[in-house]
RNA sequence: GGUCGCGUAGCUCAGCUGGAUAGAGCAUCUGCCUUCUAAGCAGACGGUCACAGGUUCGAAUCCUGUCGCGAUCACCA
């Protein structure tokens, strides 16, 4: 039992015992650092039931609580504030039910609905970048954080591999190339297909004032282009299945996977299905025409297909062309209802799609209730601010991107520039050295991103985005490779056990600290936000930080306090390393 | 204009279902490397929680309005 819900009921005796009234339920806080005390009752909501002066009611509980229950310690009261101080005991018993843990925090895989998370869902005609890195951050963290609260998770990512844009890098490739490969010019393939996409970019704009100088108008010139049209009747012959397009796109897809696999593997992060919009984008017809007979859709006279949400406060959408052809949101339901299909045991999903798309998710959630799938109660758009830079957004087509795979280098280079300077890996091979300034740089940059809460959008400065020091992934990384420094050292038998011992201040924190992980981790689960996890992390970090400094471990004076100093740094660094895992940050042994 | 989101220290951000004197990091300043890794520790400075009302024992937090910033309002995806 909680020792919340353990003080509950005695507050509730006590209240009953001394004033004769029953209470409902008892408010509890966290004891604030400058009082003495673990936990706090707050006494004010219970003047409703009871009336006098808190401060008097408090201390009669306390006294109360004090006599009847061996927990309680003892006690003051400041205002309507009880602070209640726990036996060392408590605390001494919860941490041996967890040192030997290693999976402390984790919940073993509870027997429901499994969850799809999708995120990444990129467009397969240039490289990923910033924004995508921000995405897939979140998506990968967030699906680790619901398994590690006991769900059944799948990872998954729908990939636009159709649509004009891919024509233009295509017809691009055609025109201004010589048959480049990604092998024969050393290019990632995503690359190779990306500067084909700009350079169609260049000539259409080029196109464009051409025609303006001919006396077009802004708006026709951009339609009318040649090049564009091109593209477009490209993108007919594509849909037609004409072969020798099909065949193109096929070849300058497949480079772009790869390299997009490549930045995947770099970023640290994978999935467990693939779904095309190729595949997908014709599928939610069928669903259309069962939603016209059950009334949730309606005709127009021109032969579209819409949906009337003005009930809901929203407006009409449209959910199929008046020619018959599907849209984004047909495709959107179909893919839904396919995933469901693929996957029977699947009771939900979560969607990483940046917040401009908040409107159509509420859309999508709401058709898909009309329908009247029991699953549609459980989505969630996991929306996302964008990632903004100093100099303004990011545009791909002006090549103001901040691209993925640069980033992640930079980010290893500043690791390796700033450790070289500290001279902390002098000794180990270059092979070691690259292994640590990659998880260095990659933790500094995850933990930078995962930290700001989703909905929010983020400034970065790409030349002074990385602090590795303070409230950063690196330092974090510090307090676990600490913790290893005290095992290797410790060349006794600290697997002893421990009967009774005074806690150090510090020491009680930290356990305090160590006791609210896994209600971190579900409270993480249930908000869709992984902010938490590295708020925790980084608190327990600072916590064992100052605690290594000014409180002896292996240099303590008993042998009893030896012992249990080097167990708690063991189980802090083993907290430390579960609850970056949930967050996709690796740490490293030394550094 | 309608809808949604955001506004907390000079900067970047925390702040759980309303609770005590609003917290971290960076920057600035003061101490601390001969003992387990100083990418660190201890401390100082820094605030009208955008503004105005309301709800109540009590509001950064909940409600209403105003201002500022952003997104969105396509038979694009």
């Amino acid at each position: 039992m909680k020792l919340q819900d353990t003080l509950e009921l005695q507050v509730m005796a006590a209240v009953k015992a001394l004033f004769q009234s029953e209470l409902e339920s008892v408010e509890f806080q966290a004891t604030r650092k400058e009082f003495a005390g673990d936990i706090t009752v707050v006494v004010f909501p219970m003047l409703r039931v009871v009336k006098g002066n808190p401060a008097v009611i408090g201390q009669q509980i306390g006294e109360y609580l004090k006599d009847n229950v061996d927990l309680v310690k003892a006690f003051n009261v400041v205002k309507g504030f009880l602070n209640i101080e726990i036996d060392d005991t408590y605390y001494t018993n919860f941490f041996n039910t967890i040192k030997d843990n290693d999976d402390y925090g984790f919940v073993k895989e509870k027997d429901e609905k499994a969850i799809m998370v999708e995120y990444s869902s990129p467009n397969t005609n240039k490289p990923l970048h910033l924004g995508h890195v921000r995405n897939v951050l979140l998506g990968y963290s967030v699906a680790e954080i619901l398994k590690a609260a006991g769900k059944t998770v799948y990872k998954t990512q729908i990939i636009n591999d159709r649509g004009i844009h891919i024509c233009k890098s295509m017809l691009a490739w055609q025109r201004f190339g010589n048959g480049e490969t990604p092998e024969s010019t050393g290019l990632k393939g995503d690359k190779l297909v990306g500067n084909y996409y700009v350079k169609f970019d260049k000539a259409y704009k080029k196109e464009i004032s051409e025609l303006v100088s001919h006396g077009y108008s802004e708006e026709e010139a951009k339609k009318s282009t040649p090049i564009l049209l091109e593209a477009q009747d490209m993108l007919r012959k594509w849909e037609a299945g004409d072969k020798d397009i099909v065949a193109l796109w096929e070849k300058m897809n497949g480079w772009v996977y790869e390299g997009f696999e490549a930045t995947y593997k770099a970023i640290g992060v994978d999935f467990d299905e693939y779904y095309y919009e190729s595949q997908t984008y014709l599928l939610g017809k069928e669903f259309i025409a069962e939603g016209l007979k059950t009334g949730v859709f309606y005709k127009k006279e021109d032969g579209s297909v819409w949906c009337d949400l003005t009930e809901d406060g929203l407006d009409e959408k449209i959910v199929l062309r008046a020619d018959g052809t599907a849209v984004y949101m047909t495709q959107d339901i179909g893919t839904a209802i396919q995933r469901i299909k693929d996957y029977p045991d699947v009771g939900g999903m979560v969607y990483t799609v940046g917040n401009e798309q908040d409107y159509h998710f509420k859309v999508l959630f709401l058709i898909l209730k009309k329908l009247g799938f029991d699953w549609a109660k459980n989505l969630y758009h996991l929306s996302y601010g964008m990632v903004d830079l100093p100099s303004g957004k990011m545009k791909s087509r002006e090549g103001t991107v901040v691209d993925a795979d640069d980033l992640i280098q930079e980010m290893t280079d500043t690791a390796q520039q700033i450790a070289d300077e500290k001279g902390k890996l002098d000794g180990y091979s270059e092979e070691e050295k690259k292994e640590i300034y990659k998880l260095i740089g990659l933790g500094a940059l995850k933990y930078q991103i995962l930290k700001v809460d989703p909905k929010k959008r983020i400034l970065f400065d790409p030349k002074e985005s990385i602090d590795f020091n303070g409230d950063s992934g690196p330092f974090v990384q510090m307090m676990y490779v600490r913790t290893r420094a005290i095992l290797r050292k410790a060349n006794f038998d600290f697997q002893k056990k421990i009967n009774s011992l005074k806690l150090h201040e510090k020491e009680k924190e930290i356990l305090k600290q160590l006791k609210s992980f896994p209600e971190v981790i579900q409270n993480a689960a249930q908000n869709y936000n992984p902010s938490a996890v590295i708020n925790f992390a980084y608190d327990l970090a600072k916590e064992y930080s100052s605690y290594y400094q000014l409180v002896p471990i292996l240099g303590a004076d008993k042998e009893e306090e030896k012992v249990f100093r080097v167990q708690l740094s063991k189980t802090v660094g083993q907290t430390i390393k579960n609850a970056f895992s949930v967050l996709g940050i690796d740490v490293p042994e030394r550094m």
